[in-house]
DNA sequence: TCATAATAGTTGCTTTTGCAACTAACAAGG
DNA sequence: CCTTGTTAGTTGCAAAAGCAACTATTATGA
């Protein structure tokens, strides 16, 4: 972007970033939406649930930058498919602490795999320093 | 993500991809939704015209993948706006040429100078080798 | 201990998206 | 011509996101 009168779309980084997220995105997505029905947000809470274990709907909130409605939402969706289940802590009857069933845990397996071949195949067409440049400089911009 | 043990959240590149996405074209989105009530979409659709000059709905389409019904919405509402008008092509009643009015001219080039200052801040804290590259491999994701 | 404020989570309503069906105009082959 | 197919664009409806208001519970402080 060193001339003005060159700046084009693809110089801009919001849109460069918009559209390699959708793409891969989408992709993805179609995986665990036509597999379980699931959608995006769903996705996130499984994978916060099965990887880090059980926590608040807040504490998710938090971590994955996601909104509150959107998060209430995706559990109900979830406990509906019975793959969560919510436990009233007695300490603050407020909190309620998320965690997998049986069932979700195995669907949790399958994404958590998935998407991890999936992150190499999107990455094997790059050396290694191109990977680990890559990460960190998009998690120097998300802020993460 | 050499260890599936550590596969982590921030490991997935969609992940990482949308968090980055959303957090600067969302900062982008207040700029443009304060100042002139635009959608995003309506925002791409003023940048390719401004930009690239007069096409179809359908040139803006290919060129920036948005469906259809996205374009036909926006332009509808950029036309209610008076950035925006369109001409019907004699050779083919199904095509007409959209083009930005004096006005719609006006909000480009402020957008466009905003843009092109914006880029430059989220860039700012990178060397010049590493936007190059961040640029590149986004590009080479996204399929650009 | 009582009023006020803060927090976790839900619900209702409006805006936006996504998909499929539709109209209108052109194209191509018989 | 005239049927069939294709393309550009619009519209209607259902799903999803965004925002504000709400409930229920706990914390704070006069």
């Amino acid at each position: 972007m060193q001339d003005k009168t060159s700046f084009d779309l693809v110089d801009f980084i919001p849109y460069l970033l918009n559209q390699a997220a959708d793409i891969t995105s989408r992709r993805f997505e179609s995986y665990y939406k036509s597999k379980y029905g699931m959608l995006r947000t769903e996705w996130r809470v499984i994978f916060h649930l099965g990887r880090y274990g059980e926590m608040t709907a807040k504490d998710i909130c938090t971590r994955a930058r996601i909104h509150k409605t959107k998060v209430s939402r995706a559990v109900q969706a979830l406990e509906a498919k019975n793959y969560l289940s919510r436990t009233q802590l007695p300490d603050d009857r407020r909190h309620e602490a998320l965690g997998l069933t049986a069932s979700g845990k195995r669907v949790f397996e399958d994404l958590y795999h998935e998407a991890a071949r999936f992150d190499a195949e999107i990455m094997s067409e790059f050396t290694s320093a191109e990977q680990a440049q890559l990460r960190r400089l998009l998690t120097q911009i998300a802020g993460l």
